[in-house]
DNA sequence: GATTCTACTTGACAAAAATCAAGAACATTT
DNA sequence: AAATGTTCTTGATTTTTGTCAAGTAGAATC
């Protein structure tokens, strides 16, 4: 299986091997360089993408300040979901904070495997309901946690994570101000 | 057509006479007395419903303090969306704050739906998808605003709820005490 | 190797929000 | 109407987090 083939049934659980080969011929290789735009709030959010290597950030830029949603790296999947599954305007902006080799679809595509598959939209499914529960997890974390202790969480799980962002934009990610983020880690 | 029909609708955007009536004819009405329990943390969440009259409120109880995830009114639909479409114990507590009305259908036969109308997953995934989009916005809320910024933009969105439910669990689903809410509210 | 740029850290201070405690307002029950 | 039980408010105080400003460290560029 490839590494491509590994991330589509990760994240879609497909089953038949001849429909995981037809899925997977849908992706086509995509590189950008590092502080290239992978999509701009407010133009077409029509495409989706595995990380095979490098790094992205998901943010949106308001008057004050850059607030980051997201941070994707190798193995996780990249769009604008309610853009791409609406077809409406991209919401974030998202920007390689590194060079990055992607595998990506278009959405004529991605709409084709519905045609193809029968029961695709059920994949579909229960791919966003996972994304949904994710979410409900983080923000329990704004509802019930202090900033130290959302770092710590966090920290817990994306230890790798540290080594290659600039903690900035994981300070933002998780609701704090760099400086509040430079002083719990100094414990 | 009726609420119920309006209610699915609204949520699931089923155009067809006859499919909707299918689809309506498996929620039965359900009635629950204030303080009485829709769903136990841990429990099977094996049902989901629309709200004819009244409220529930969705929380979780920590060792310090509850957790009010989100309040549901006439017109929401109400479940613990993770664990009734991934067959997992429930992840919160569902409680009436006021005597309440519902069409509640059970997951065996919500998963009958699947079976009787083809497009049904492609429908759930983008009901499903919208309550993502939901989630996300109110992460942003948490990066960008201040408890004062929150409660202004729930406020606008969500007058009537402030006469009919308990301000501190308002308060809690917003991220913040009680006192603070009260606080910001006196100007 | 010096320069520039960016990210990070640190300190002093200010603002926001939480905590603790008391009391007031309101509804419900008796 | 009195008593009870919530919910809400308010004040005093502490804790947490943000802001501003300066300085340091490291990588990238020249």
């Amino acid at each position: 299986m490839t590494e491509l083939e590994q991330y589509v049934t990760s994240y879609f659980g497909v089953a038949e091997p001849e429909e995981l080969e037809i899925i997977s011929s849908f992706f086509k290789p995509e590189t950008i360089k590092k502080g290239d735009y992978f999509l701009l709030t407010g133009k077409a959010a029509d495409k989706l993408s595995f990380i095979q290597t490098g790094l992205l950030r998901v943010f949106l830029a308001t008057e004050n300040k850059e607030v980051t949603q997201w941070i994707s790296t190798k193995g996780y999947f990249v769009t604008d979901l309610s853009g791409f599954i609406f077809e409406q305007p991209a919401r974030w902006t998202i920007q390689a904070l590194a060079d990055t080799e992607l595998f990506t679809i278009k959405r004529e595509d991605y709409k084709k495997i519905g045609t193809l598959m029968s029961k695709w939209h059920e994949l579909e499914k229960l791919f966003i309901a996972r994304c949904f529960t994710t979410l409900e997890d983080r923000i329990f974390s704004h509802l019930s946690m202090s900033a130290e202790e959302r770092y710590t969480l966090f920290f817990e799980h994306n230890k790798s994570l540290f080594n290659q962002v600039p903690l900035q934009y994981i300070a933002s990610m998780l609701g704090m101000t760099p400086e509040t983020l430079s002083r719990i880690r100094k414990k």
